[in-house]
DNA sequence: CCTACGTTTAACACATCGGTTAATTAACAG
DNA sequence: CTGTTAATTAACCGATGTGTTAAACGTAGG
């Protein structure tokens, strides 16, 4: 049912192991093994996990050999980021000067456009 | 299994009924039944959207009557935003424009001032 | 060719999700 | 008290998600 690529990011992110992924690939590129190290599941279920981060786009995978190298690719959250933006205005109630930054840019694009 | 807080907020967001409804809600607190009002689906499933979207923070609810208003509450995006801190050196490839922006917004505000 | 290694696929179990309809709760209106 | 309206809860259903183990695949190397 959830079949925009939004829903699709936001339902990659929302399971800590896939997260942890991430975080882990933040570091560098990593192959399935050397992902799944730290984790107490099974091989195939980190298998899984990278094809979802992979469908989500926040993964993209080469081969080489018989390894498997996983690298970020953060631009979904660049969507995520766009998505949040209309709600900027609610959360800045306690506006830090970054935050109005931030905000100004907004508007300044947005009268660019 | 996704028991902390963030995997229930991003779970939360990776519906698009209960995107719409916060969209929706952005615009002004609303009822259950005029939330449902532009979905096919039931009130129960409403109801239950909004129970979840309430776990994850996203809106908090008030009684009044016989009618249930929701408003929203986008602390929960905050969050977000502070997850996706970590991840900002990869995807703000256009750093440099961002720059460029501060230091206009800063020469606007020097020159309102 | 055969074996070992890294990874994926298959088949299964179980929980959760998102929807339904029917029944229930809660507050107002006569 | 009775009926109406707004919303939730209960019971159910099919689809999806996450894990398992066992089998299969693809490549490197003796």
């Amino acid at each position: 049912m959830a079949t925009d690529r939004l829903s699709v990011i936001f339902a990659a992110l929302a399971d800590p192991t896939r997260r942890a992924i991430l975080a882990r690939l933040a570091d560098g590129d990593a192959t399935v093994s050397e992902l799944a190290e730290p984790f107490e599941i099974s091989l195939p279920a980190i298998s899984r996990h990278l094809k979802v981060l992979e469908q989500a786009g926040l993964i993209t995978r080469s081969r080489s050999a018989q390894w498997r190298s996983s690298s970020l690719n953060p631009e979904p959250l660049r969507e995520i980021e766009g998505w949040m933006e209309r709600y900027r205005r609610f959360w800045d109630v306690n506006l830090d000067r970054l935050d109005a930054h931030l905000k100004r840019i907004q508007q300044n694009q947005q009268e660019n456009e």
